[in-house]
DNA sequence: TAACTCTTTCTACAATGTAGAATCAGCCCA
DNA sequence: TGGGCTGATTCTACATTGTAGAAAGAGTTA
């Protein structure tokens, strides 16, 4: 079968963040998206090591840009979406969608009750 | 941080499976359900390791149905959502919705590319 | 120079993902 | 009547991901 890259939950929000920062990204600005959508505390390191395992595998990119403009001149590990990244993205996406198509929400909110 | 329980891809294609059956779902049938949506080969090991995981976390509940009508008369494990189950699925699915909004999917498509 | 913020790197371990063999029960049939 | 199927479950073991936290470099301010 296929077998194309598999992301797991926590490095497709990684992903996703590096998407939406067109190419700004960096390990910090990504924490803090990852951290606001999730609503759940996440480390810096937990963050940087995924990066890393996602660039290995080719998802995405990074170059590290010397301190110009902005503040000061502190470098910054910018990372950027690959194509193969996209890709994954989508497929994670489309999964998903699968996996809860046919499934009524409002009795899975029944069930849930009051938990 | 609230620190609910938080569900690994695979747990969660397993417990929408399960959803699903509502109440007569058992290993196999959890099998060819995830293997249809996510259009990759699972082993059988795989789900019942990820049922039993599930099962200890209280996120789902298990009975040993003897065979009664049905087939010959082999026993199954049954496998039924519990609250706190559903209340996972439906944390995880904001979770990914959020995770992807303010995002531009078409832009996405361009990235990927001919990948 | 000390203290402080921003940022990255590294190490280590816990949880999840996945494969594959072993086992058990009924069914089919030469 | 026992060999070979299919359906089902259990176990063992290992690979990949998830996550924490400490260490460290660079620039800023006092």
């Amino acid at each position: 079968m296929g077998e194309r890259n598999l992301l797991g939950a926590f490095e497709e929000l990684v992903l996703l963040a590096v998407a939406r920062g067109d190419g700004d990204a960096y390990g910090m600005s990504v924490r803090r998206d990852v951290q606001a959508r999730s609503g759940r505390d996440v480390t810096i390191g937990a963050v940087y090591s995924t990066l890393d395992r996602l660039e290995t595998k080719g998802l995405l990119g990074s170059v590290t840009r010397e301190g110009d403009a902005v503040r000061g001149g502190q470098a910054r590990r910018c990372f950027e979406l690959a194509p193969e990244g996209a890709t994954a993205l989508l497929e994670a996406r489309e999964r998903h969608d699968s996996a809860w198509r046919d499934l009524d929400r409002e009795q899975l909110a029944d069930v849930a009750g009051g938990d």
